[in-house]
DNA sequence: CTCCAGGGGGCCA
DNA sequence: TGGCCCCATGGA
């Protein structure tokens, strides 16, 4: 798993993720991007932030039909637009994020988790990357790359299941799964540009790449 | 035209 | 639990 990392981070360099200016943008991206395309997501944040919506009280205070028409771009804005007041409230009703993040891993997920919307991936994504604790997020790519990689022998792994098997092979530390993470999607995005086809890159394919991106990495 | 994105909930066997 | 369907927009 380190190897893999290690290949990961010598190709494509540090990722800085994730990319918004305040704990509660990352929580509002992570609502938005939900089986979405994160150029659409911008869109919804920019229109957002372009109200001065990007702060749990505004959220709250503005209608519903006019959140709708704001988040429109990022798709599936009805259950969107309800999500983020659920949460919004949740933010402020235990005090804020900096408040909550004083609470253990374990117990603010459960806490996330009981919000309707809010599954584990979204859940995980805010812990890691708004809260900056130590928890791996698992998404499709992530299954899907180590599936190629034989790590797994199956994309349909129980989410929790795959996250502690990349958890207990690393430091807890929460740069380090944020990086990892980060660059898992980057090597995706990137590495099926090269192919039409998400599904056409074979393992094959997949081991030729990394044992390229370990020859670039060596000689240098 | 089809496919699918940085998912999650509800329903049913 | 596990499989299916629905939600919706926009880029390739």
């Amino acid at each position: 798993m380190r190897e893999i990392f290690n290949r990961l981070l010598k190709c494509f360099g540090p990722q800085y993720w994730w990319p918004a200016d305040t704990e509660f943008e990352v929580c509002i991206g992570a609502i938005l991007t939900q089986n979405t395309a994160w150029s659409n997501v911008e869109k919804a944040i920019a229109n957002l932030k372009k109200e001065n919506l990007l702060s749990p009280e505004a959220i709250i205070k503005v209608s519903d039909g006019r959140l709708k028409e704001l988040i429109r771009p990022a798709g599936f804005y009805n259950q969107k637009a309800e999500r983020l007041k659920a949460f919004s409230s949740f933010i402020l009703n235990g005090g804020g994020i900096e408040k909550l993040s004083r609470l253990s891993l374990y117990d603010l997920r459960e806490k996330l988790l009981s919000i309707k919307g809010i599954g584990k991936e979204t859940a995980d994504s805010m812990i890691l990357y708004a809260f900056k604790k130590p928890i791996f997020v698992v998404d499709a790519y992530t299954k899907r790359l180590l599936f190629r990689l034989g790590k797994i022998d199956s994309e349909k792994v129980d989410y929790d299941v795959l996250r502690e098997m990349v958890e207990v092979c690393l430091p807890s530390d929460a740069e380090l799964f944020g990086e990892f993470h980060a660059l898992i999607v980057r090597q995706c995005k990137e590495f099926c540009k090269k192919k039409p086809s998400c599904k056409d890159c074979s393992l094959k394919d997949m081991c030729v790449f990394y044992r390229k991106v370990a020859a670039e990495g060596s000689h240098r």
